[in-house]
DNA sequence: ATCCATACTGGAAACGTTTCCAGTAGTCGC
DNA sequence: GCGACTACTGGAAACGTTTCCAGTATGGAT
């Protein structure tokens, strides 16, 4: 309980000014030799520290990072929380750590708050990154940021994937695996552009194939809603024979449920998730997803903001597509038995690269 | 990209000094209505926010807590860092956010940054809580503090389970089933006194049983060198029946080793996890754990922090232990067949609440 | 008319730091 | 021996805020 040590008093005990402290200490101009010695010793032996407040007040930078996602408990916000620490840690930045709940009143509290303490930067993924208020209120006070998984339409800083061309592919693989109808599951779908932009593109390719159009199922939240709503999707639409959920959470979730209903995955019905978080490759079945770099999107954004910081701008207003790649799995099943081997080889076990990531530009 | 707007521009734009301004936007003394409008009406126009690091440095409180958890990715922590958020968020409090990777080293750097950000109170999971540089470096700086998952032997606050009891439970559990043999495997042994007190746990509960002891296995990481790893077990240990893993992210991975060595849990081997995280139940089979609140035991340990800075002491040295149960689940077979059937059906379905945990007190 | 309490107001100090600037030595070249 | 440079040093201002305290005006009581 060692009352706070400031410059001062290491000062006074070095015998010297605190100016001379406070170059020492950070090598930031001239001293002799003899008051070095004298000032580290006294720092050493007092157990001196830096009030950081005290540098940020007067350095205007306060070395922080401001991180807003919508949830904790999905894996893929984890693993872009360790990129952002892993990037952040490697420039001397600390992270500033906040919640949305998915809630936009929440999300535009939050970084006021986040705002007021002077915060470097700002990595977040927002609700809806083509009309945000939250997005408003950091360029209104000239923090640089970057979203992340998010993929406005507007010009704006992001690091994600391509929703579109990702759920295309998901659709493609599902085609080929002769599924004729297939249904969308999602939650949030109101406060997750990226949702509607994976039924979109799954949309897409059926169309594109001339198939039915996707049925779409949205559940508000993630009880025991998903049983009965499957039952009743499973009444109404007989031929529906894969699901695509638009997250793997969502996925395991709706794996656990049909098999409550007594429908075997993949035998009865495939599923297909989306994002590719660990677990879903150690289960059995294991769920065939769209992985996604979820650890580079944050250490990308975090990069790109500090760089912004650096150069005292902002980062260049647009997004970059990190690559993803379609992972089959046993949630996975081939429908119909008219189809060429080789067809159906394909579907099992091939990797589709995003084209479109290759082009990607810095 | 406005220029910072500070309290001076505020009492500029509203004809007044300072003092009035800092007075009228705190509602902390007295100011005519006529002032109080105009300062408000300014502040607005202005787009003003305060400067936390001002204030910050005038109230020597920064309503910022540091947390510091020795993963990410582990659901265990995220849950807590969550319950922690919450309790923060409802206090004010702000979260800064570090990992230490199980690294010691990189703990006690990161909570010396985190002292020097000027926290009010700290949120950790430590390596070795019984003989900690990062605590010594919290006590010598007046910081207060909670532990959370850890089990110290001194007394020092911390939120957590009774590891031993926990394990103990799930030893009588498996030697109710059957289980003759049993191994623990466990990651990150030296750098988590949980998996030695689970380790303990469990060889007490097969001591008074007068049962073979638990062969354990310790593995570095999670690789593919756990697969070798089981196999050398089986052939030297060929009477184990059961695996109790020292958390449920290892127990899931062992799960997957075994299906690639063509064993069938639990028909060939029975696997028991320790946490209670989501995935565990939604998994066919489902894991059988010890359910642990992590969420809570993040909030209550902010809780404690929180109060405690307000009483501007530390919270009581004594670790509370929070209620857990054993969940029973399909990787949990029974041996034997010499086994009275009610004493199957107990070891089947049964909850086992820590008795201790009732008699936590605050 | 004088006094004093009351209500409001703003200047200034303080929080801990960095940095500008002016001041003091010592040293070198001539 | 002198000017001028260099190397070092510390006082003081500044960052944005809170808060103490001294001031001003207003009102009512005497």
């Amino acid at each position: 309980m060692s009352a706070r040590v400031t410059i001062r008093d290491v000062a006074e005990r070095a015998g010297c000014g605190i100016a001379t402290v406070s170059r020492v200490l950070n090598e930031s101009g001239p001293a002799s030799a003899d008051v070095r010695v004298r000032v580290l010793a006294a720092a050493e032996e007092l157990g001196f520290q830096f009030n950081e407040l005290g540098r940020s007040l007067q350095s205007q930078r306060s070395r922080a990072l401001a991180v807003l996602v919508p949830s904790f408990t999905n894996p893929v916000f984890s693993m872009a929380i360790e990129g952002i620490q892993r990037a952040a840690a490697a420039a001397g930045y600390q992270i500033l750590l906040a919640c949305a709940n998915y809630d936009e009143a929440h999300e535009l509290e939050a970084i006021g708050t986040l705002i007021g303490k002077q915060v470097d930067g700002a990595i977040l993924t927002v609700a809806n990154p083509d009309d945000s208020l939250t997005i408003d209120a950091l360029r209104q006070h000239g923090v640089p940021y970057c979203l992340m998984f998010n993929q406005p339409r507007t010009a704006r800083p992001s690091v994600g994937v391509d929703n579109i061309a990702a759920a295309h592919t998901v659709g493609d693989v599902l085609l080929r695996a002769g599924h004729a109808q297939t249904a969308f599951i999602a939650v949030k779908f109101q406060t997750s552009e990226r949702s509607r932009l994976r039924y979109e593109g799954l949309c897409a390719a059926f169309a594109s194939a001339g198939q039915l159009e996707p049925v779409l199922l949205q559940v508000d939240y993630q009880p025991e809603e998903l049983e009965q709503r499957l039952a009743v999707l499973f009444r109404d639409h007989p031929q529906v024979s894969a699901l695509f959920a638009s997250n793997d959470m969502l996925g395991l979730t709706v794996m656990r449920t049909l098999r409550r209903l007594g429908r075997s995955v993949p035998d009865d019905i495939s599923v297909v998730g989306f994002d590719g978080i660990a677990v879903a490759e150690m289960i059995e079945p294991s769920l065939a997803t769209v992985a996604t770099p979820s650890g580079e999107m944050g250490s990308e954004a975090a990069r790109r903001v500090i760089e912004a910081i650096g150069q005292g701008g902002a980062p260049r207003p647009r997004t970059i597509f990190l690559p993803f790649e379609f992972r089959s799995g046993g949630s996975l099943g081939v429908r119909g038995t008219e189809m060429p081997a080789d067809k159906r080889q394909l579907a099992r076990r091939t990797a589709f690269s995003n084209a479109q990531a290759a082009k990607q530009v810095k």
